[in-house]
DNA sequence: TAGTGGTGTTACTAGCGGTAACACGAGTCT
DNA sequence: AGACTCGTGTTACCGCTAGTAACACCACTA
């Protein structure tokens, strides 16, 4: 029980639980959301209660799933944000990575938006106000913090950099969801549509004839 | 089975189909959106098959639960984006009548976001595209509607509009969400942020000192 | 040789959505 | 009257799920 010795059986046990992930990982995305332990274990060549010691319960194999994959988008989102460019460069950068990167691997995008439903028994005094997936939640933090770093917003910056990290987040979402189902133009022209839509065409728009303007 | 005696059985069944409604109403929203068909036939006095032969599935129970709930909401944004008075206001009104909603009936809107999570079996195609809830959906087709309806956008105003429908709902989603969980500020200042943000605030904020803004 | 810890199994529970089969009461046709 | 249908309700079941208890094996150690 010398600290060779645990270090080897921790080393052994993270391994197990990497290949438990991909397996994990290929039924995910082969099954959805729902895909059940009995055939993420069959996929990995085992059985159920290995899956349970590993990781709990559902919910912990699936945030486990779903912090793989948040990490690596975010990573690349930061990298864009990070880019040697001006703001709406950098903006549309941004926007164009996401909406690449649920167009490349939507069932990804599916899972990490839709990744812990019926799980928890009994929640009776329920979570108001949690209802976004974790990875817009993480992402409006991130956008929030760089906004804050990098604009000069007046008083009350940062509580605004951050109602904007997530409303930003949010627009980028829900158009990028709306796009993916009904593909109604190509990337770009969606990427410059939301970039102008921050930019203030909304505020500048004109009336229509015939009435007063929206 | 003459016209009469036809008409006063439908008019059973609709009176009938509204009671077995208003009790799943009760609890759905005590329960949140795992009420299970069994606590829902309890609440009404009866066992499930009823259920299943008004509703056919759970997702047809859930789907008129949903319906009513949407159409009421939905009317109060129409009203609100409806009001007389200038472009600003108005958006303003319906961000606030949104949040306003969200905020007296928490349950409601849990429901709203999630209504039917694993409840059809076997969508192994499965639905890439389609993960809001329907009532964000359709709040954002009413909004481009409206945006198209008022605003001169210049050539692709269509499509422009819709865009900016979704995107909007998704940012008044998502900002509402994280502001019902952690509520950061008044629900003046958070429509007051966003709104600040469609107006283009964002890309007339100067750089911070010490480096390119975001 | 006995013991210990990790890995794996089978077999089970409780609850879910959904359905088949049956029972009762009311109105209708012959 | 008697048979027939139709809507409403029930009980008892199916197949599935998440999650668990109990047992077996295998390697290594004292």
């Amino acid at each position: 029980m010398d600290t060779t010795q645990r270090t080897d059986q921790q080393r052994s046990a993270d391994r197990r639980r990497r290949e438990l992930l991909e397996a994990a990982d290929r039924v995910v995305l082969r099954d959805g959301p729902q895909a059940s332990m009995n055939a993420i274990a069959a996929e990995a060549g085992i059985t159920k209660p290995i899956l349970y010691r590993h990781f709990g319960d559902k919910g912990g194999l699936y945030a486990a799933l779903a912090t793989r994959h948040t990490d690596a988008l975010l990573a690349s989102l930061r990298a864009a944000l990070d880019a040697p460019a001006d703001r709406r460069e950098r903006v549309e950068a941004t926007l164009d990575t996401y909406l690449a990167a649920i167009e490349a691997r939507p069932q990804v995008y599916r899972f990490l938006m839709h990744p812990a439903e019926g799980s928890a028994g009994g929640d009776h005094g329920f979570d108001v106000g949690k209802h976004s997936a974790p990875l817009l939640r993480r992402m409006g933090e991130e956008l929030a913090q760089v906004i804050e770093e990098r604009l000069d917003l007046g008083p009350g910056s940062q509580q605004l950099a951050r109602v904007w990290g997530h409303g930003i987040v949010g627009m980028m979402h829900a158009a990028g969801d709306w796009w993916l189902g009904e593909r109604p133009c190509s990337r770009a022209e969606l990427v410059r549509s939301l970039a102008d839509l921050l930019w203030g065409r909304l505020a500048a728009a004109g009336d229509r004839v015939g009435g007063p303007g929206f």
